[in-house]
DNA sequence: GAGTTGTTCTAGTTCAACTAGAGCAATATG
DNA sequence: CATATTGCTCTAGTTGAACTAGAACAACTC
């Protein structure tokens, strides 16, 4: 699993590892159980603080995608391992009527913070 | 147009603002040419300071659904009477499906910033 | 026992967001 | 033309999240 960061983007450098391993798993580059980068290892690699990449281990953990425990490390947790491919496919979609309509990729997150559409 | 703000959202009160009235438009609430209350206005009503608001017109212009001019106020785009329908699905899909994985919305709007989701 | 790894604590820095107030520039209106 | 409205610009201060840094500690592996 390739995990990258870039620190002149807006968005939050622990957001960002946090979205690194949900694509992969959206993606299917990860199964169930694969073990991640310890986090002092994964901070020297990605030139940032120790804290920072466990409050991107702490997040996935609070949203059920990660199991972290000391000693051990975290490891992509077994809820994790199911059928993202109409997720995929729902998401393609949108980006694509998004861009068809001119809209900002700003607008679009802020459509969908927004859940009740209707 | 029925514009409001929650200050204990995580999210910045320009950009609340904005998504309020974005909604707004892809809801086919407002129609082109609408007049917007004065930024001076709905800081007062919202509680806000005139500067926040002006940030949220300011970034509604950036994205062309606002046409804003001093001493005239601001008004709905000509190009934001088009139709939102398919937009609208698309978005319901995609909140049904990550609901239906237990994605949280975070984590729904961190995949959607990396647009290459293949 | 020794090493690894996450957890917790304190502490300081930086930056976007927000607030506040003033004066200015463009537009509308009588 | 005079006046009011409205957005624009500038300065300035506050707050809180994100980030960094270092240390000690607890759970786990080997």
């Amino acid at each position: 699993m390739l995990i990258t960061v870039d620190p002149t983007s807006a968005a939050p450098l622990f957001d960002q590892i946090a979205t690194a391993v949900r694509l992969a798993v959206v993606r299917g580059e990860v199964s169930a159980g694969e073990r991640l980068p310890s986090a002092r290892e994964l901070a020297d690699s990605l030139d940032l603080n120790v804290h920072t990449v466990l409050h991107a281990y702490r997040t996935l953990r609070e949203e059920g995608l990660l199991e972290v425990r000391r000693g051990r490390g975290a490891t992509i947790s077994a809820s994790a391992g199911r059928d993202y491919q109409d997720l995929r496919t729902a998401l393609d979609t949108l980006v694509a009527e998004s861009d068809r309509l001119g809209l900002t990729r700003q607008a679009l997150v802020g459509l969908l913070t927004h859940e009740e559409t209707r």
